[in-house]
DNA sequence: TTGACAATTGAATAGTTGTTCAACTATTAT
DNA sequence: ATAATAGTTGAACAACTATTCAATTGTCAA
């Protein structure tokens, strides 16, 4: 990571560094993004937005494996997207925050706009 | 990819399917998060917000090499989520699309809300 | 036209990530 | 207790991705 340039717009470069956010918000605001960089993770939070789901029954409309969903559920889970209650053998998962509905269609928003 | 799980309701499974997005609209979706997805293309996209940026500029705001900076300007373009023009030797770079914005600030919020 | 600087590019590398597989836990019903 | 089903987990593997490095293009000034 050498920067490698000398300035050009002196003064731009300075008004615009005042106007950054703190490296540790970037990084948490990417890892934000990139849960929802992934085809599988969206699939779930996509199906639990009209119903809470079981495991099996979600892996059935997504189309993936048990293990596949579970460890994506994982994440979703830790990072405070989906919360879940056990039903006898079930675990039930839904979403925990109707944010995320909003950022979906927010982005499919923005896709349809070309 | 084999979906190893006997659906357990039936019906609830069916109703959710209907809701479901096409899979090629999942995929550009996902692939829309993924740029964002990303602390160094981020950077870029937040600088931008101010002002337009020259290359070396825009390396001396976010501190990375100018090929690294390059590349991900590359796939930014692509995306049109940035545009750009040449002034003599430099190129200028520029949000393509005040929506960028906002969906940032979006997400900001969110995780203001933890 | 030569030198200096801005920017891009492709190949190589290192790190990350998602799925698969197999083993395991937990709960219910017999 | 045992079998069956739901779900989780860790390791291994393959695929992907961001940065670095070196080489190259394009533009301006001397």
């Amino acid at each position: 990571m050498d920067v490698d340039t000398p300035i050009i717009n002196e003064e731009l470069v300075k008004k615009t560094k005042q106007h950054m956010i703190k490296e540790t918000e970037i990084y948490a605001l990417s890892d934000f993004f990139k849960i929802f960089g992934d085809s599988t993770r969206l699939q779930i939070l996509r199906a639990l937005e009209n119903n809470p789901l079981c495991v099996v029954d979600l892996c059935n409309v997504i189309g993936v494996t048990k293990s596949a969903a579970s460890h994506q559920l994982k994440i979703l889970k830790a990072n405070k997207l989906v919360k879940y209650h056990k039903e006898g053998k079930n675990v039930i998962y839904a979403l925990d925050d109707d944010h995320v509905k909003k950022i979906i269609l927010f982005a499919r928003e923005h896709l349809e706009e070309h």
